[in-house]
DNA sequence: ACCTGAACACCGTTCAAGT
DNA sequence: ACCTGAACACCGTTCAAGT
């Protein structure tokens, strides 16, 4: 049994960057977005507050560097015989998925220019896009659009989840989605006809399965820009 | 000429939810994401920190109120006789340049559920595709993929523009895209092939123009999925 | 009912002093 | 070179006390 004293015992592993920001990636997934302080991680690392500074230039540093590490996860699956829409597919629900699980990485993401391992998602994205004979100058709109709708709907997805997490009783997704149906169908019957509508479909949906038709959908559209056939 | 003691002189029209709201979307246009302070706000309105707190519960409440009446603002325009699709344009390009003009909406309706005043454009929205003759079956997808692409799409292009703001002396956005650039074309040739030959439209690109096209992209999809005709 | 402002428990960041 | 921890200048929020 390891005896613990009550004052900080030394580190074995000497400080370092990556022993930092994996801390950090640590305490923003246990404590949520707002969890990650210099005095909480200094705690955790058994050191004081101010070491931190000595690896790092300051909590956005940290910040980009704990996504760049969550975002490099995805990019390692990777399937040589994969259709060109398999391998989009792949990497969208991998991004989603890592988001889910990481919603500050959703924040990150969506608030802030692209941290570099975006890049290499990117250079995916085009790459298959040119598989599928997408025009050259089609390309950007075609790559920025799919990245801005993966971030767009990830960090939804994944702040949706975060607060019914947090500020709700209810524990089940289930009955979160059933609260907001209610407030949808107390809406006004003619002003908010359509939202009524979408109840029901809201307490049915899959999120994953809702966010793959939604690549789907700009997938197709791609394909109908390129005239009738191929 | 108004004299102006130090002391903060009285108020003249009495503090109220409202008006504290319009304070605060002052503050964080002028100040950015981060310059909304109780105190700082406190200040503006001549009263005390704590003053506040008798119209509003918290700081995020006070966020929501804010981005409501910035979204509320979006709901306005309203052609009678135009086509579905118009519709959905006018609506998507009317929240990118609202987020634009206000960064920290887009941080908001990325980062947390909707406000109720996001239900009002996602009314609009489904009833354009209602109009549309998408199938009942594929609207709630639809409309989430419409509205989550805006919210993504919006936000990055507004965080994109508050960081060229603050982190670079370089002052026009050309210089900022041509910075960005310049780093692409410095990546490997081999690993980011794709990236590389994405550098040129990068710096030439239009915002709002992009933007629309993604939307164009997802409109023809929906229209795709639904058969060859119509 | 509404406002005041000091007080509390935090933050990020800096920096003299240590090893 | 790297770490320590007190200190500084802030925060959001509370609350007794005023009007």
């Amino acid at each position: 049994m390891a005896t613990k004293t009550r004052r900080a015992e030394r580190r074995e592993e000497a400080l370092s960057k990556e022993s930092i920001v994996h801390a950090a990636i640590a305490l923003l997934d246990v404590e949520g977005e707002g969890g990650l302080t210099f005095r909480g991680l200094a705690e955790r690392l058994s050191t004081g507050a101010g070491a931190i500074y000595w690896h790092v230039a300051n909590k956005d540093e940290l910040l980009v560097a704990a996504t760049g590490v969550v975002v490099s996860g995805v990019t390692v699956s990777d399937g040589c015989d994969a259709s060109p829409r398999e391998t989009i597919r792949a990497l969208a629900i991998g991004l989603f998925d890592a988001i889910d699980a990481h919603p500050w990485v959703g924040t990150q993401l969506a608030g802030a220019p692209w941290p570099s391992a975006m890049l290499s998602i990117f250079e995916r994205i085009g790459r298959a896009l040119q598989a599928l004979d997408v025009p050259r100058a089609a390309q950007f709109s075609a790559a920025t659009t799919l990245v801005n709708y993966i971030l767009g709907a990830g960090s939804q997805n994944a702040a949706n989840g975060a607060y019914a997490r947090v500020h709700l009783s209810a524990t089940n997704r289930h009955e979160f989605l059933s609260a907001i149906a209610s407030t949808w169908l107390g809406l006004d019957a003619d002003e908010y006809a359509f939202t009524r509508t979408m109840a029901g479909p809201l307490v049915d949906h899959d999120d994953r399965v809702e966010f793959l038709a939604g690549i789907e959908l700009i997938l197709a559209g791609i394909s109908a820009k390129q005239g009738p056939r191929r």
